[in-house]
DNA sequence: GTCTATATGTTGATAGAC
DNA sequence: GTCTATCAACATATAGAC
């Protein structure tokens, strides 16, 4: 289904050893997340040694870097060209935009390393700041800003710089649940993904719009 | 204003080694998180050698525990004085329900340590999982349930599971917001603390309330 | 390119003097 | 109770053989 060259696929043998490093770093990275993988860890998933790691990245931190750029870059290219296929008809929706924004990071992140999109993003926001820094908020952060625009353009009666922070709110959620963590706490029967996507898409879209209907602070009613 | 027994104040002296212990961990690890802060960093911070800790509290883990618990137990005592006092009046809100749970979670945690409770609940959900464990998680669900069944009764029409999912959502949104995101980004001018609030309350009713006008699933239009 | 062996620092935790 | 001194284990990173 997708096309050939939806993904610049320029990747070497899938069993180099760099590959097979990058594979392990995914899986453990976002299993445990990035201060408690150590790069001894990930070579001995690897089934390599330690000095092959730092010949190919040098350091941690550029194994770090480039494993989460690695799986994040697509996730965002895919919201990007989701968000390409909803304003070429006409002004998109709520609910479609927050659809199209979330479901690439609810889904595999290559057939490769079994891991979510969504899980590496969420430990780029719980690990230490310095991964934060220009690597990926410098390829996250636009197709933010195409979001917010677009949203604007969804909720004309609102100002930019309030659907920005009620986007910010959507993400934390979205980060929350895909740590796990709305699963966990429920007590009833857990929710199966697709259904936790829609509830979150729809909790989402009611807040988004809500704010629309209050002041700035306590308005009088 | 706080009335004497409002908190059980079973703390020695406010110079004691163990209590300036447990002042310069809550800081260090409400800041840095606790995987980032070694028992060195808080011992140097407390102006005390690394045996002396280790003789109070025995391990990292008891430490970081101690931490955790003395910041969080007022954090949801709070909490709870303030849906009795809901309740005491009649039904709630769920605006209301979401300023009384949110409150505590903005405001300072003591005057001895300047931090913010809600701080420190977000590196207990940021932070490795055996902390989650008993420690806590025995000492907020419980009042999360209550919370749930108040919101069950502010919006009799939804399913209690439906309103404990959006809470879960609620709470990622807050934890977001709480760990410094929320401000990071938006482009604007940065948001006082007060109106992040009130934008985080309206956000959440929102998107509680939403979620009651559509399906499971893709409803039909 | 990949390995073994090693350098160098930091971690959590302990022994024993005072 | 608090310290200094020390431990063993782990971390990241490098040197040099092959």
């Amino acid at each position: 289904m997708p096309s050939p060259q939806s993904l610049p696929v320029v990747r070497q043998d899938a069993n180099s050893t760099r590959e097979r490093l990058l594979m392990a770093a995914e899986r453990l990275i976002a299993e445990h997340g990035i201060e408690a993988v150590s790069v001894r860890a990930v070579t001995q998933a690897a089934g390599v040694s330690v000095s092959a790691a730092n010949y190919h990245f040098g350091s941690k931190d550029a194994l770090v870097r480039e494993t989460l750029w690695r799986v994040l870059a697509p996730m965002n290219q895919r919201r990007l060209a989701a968000l390409d296929a909803l304003e070429a008809e006409g002004t998109p929706d709520v609910e479609a935009l927050l659809e199209a924004f979330m479901r690439p990071a609810f889904e595999l992140s290559s057939n490769v390393a079994p891991t979510v999109y969504g899980r590496m993003a969420a430990q780029l926001y719980s690990g230490p700041p310095e991964f934060e820094g220009k690597t990926k908020l410098e390829l996250l952060n636009p197709s933010f800003q195409r979001y917010v625009d677009a949203f604007a353009r969804a909720l004309p009666d609102r100002r930019r710089d309030d659907i920005a922070l009620s986007f910010q709110f959507v993400l934390g959620a979205a980060l929350h649940a895909l740590r796990g963590h709305a699963q966990r706490l429920s007590d009833a029967e857990p929710v199966s993904d697709a259904e936790l996507f829609a509830r979150l898409v729809s909790f989402s879209a009611g807040g988004l719009r809500a704010s629309c209907l209050v002041g700035l602070t306590q308005v009088e009613e």
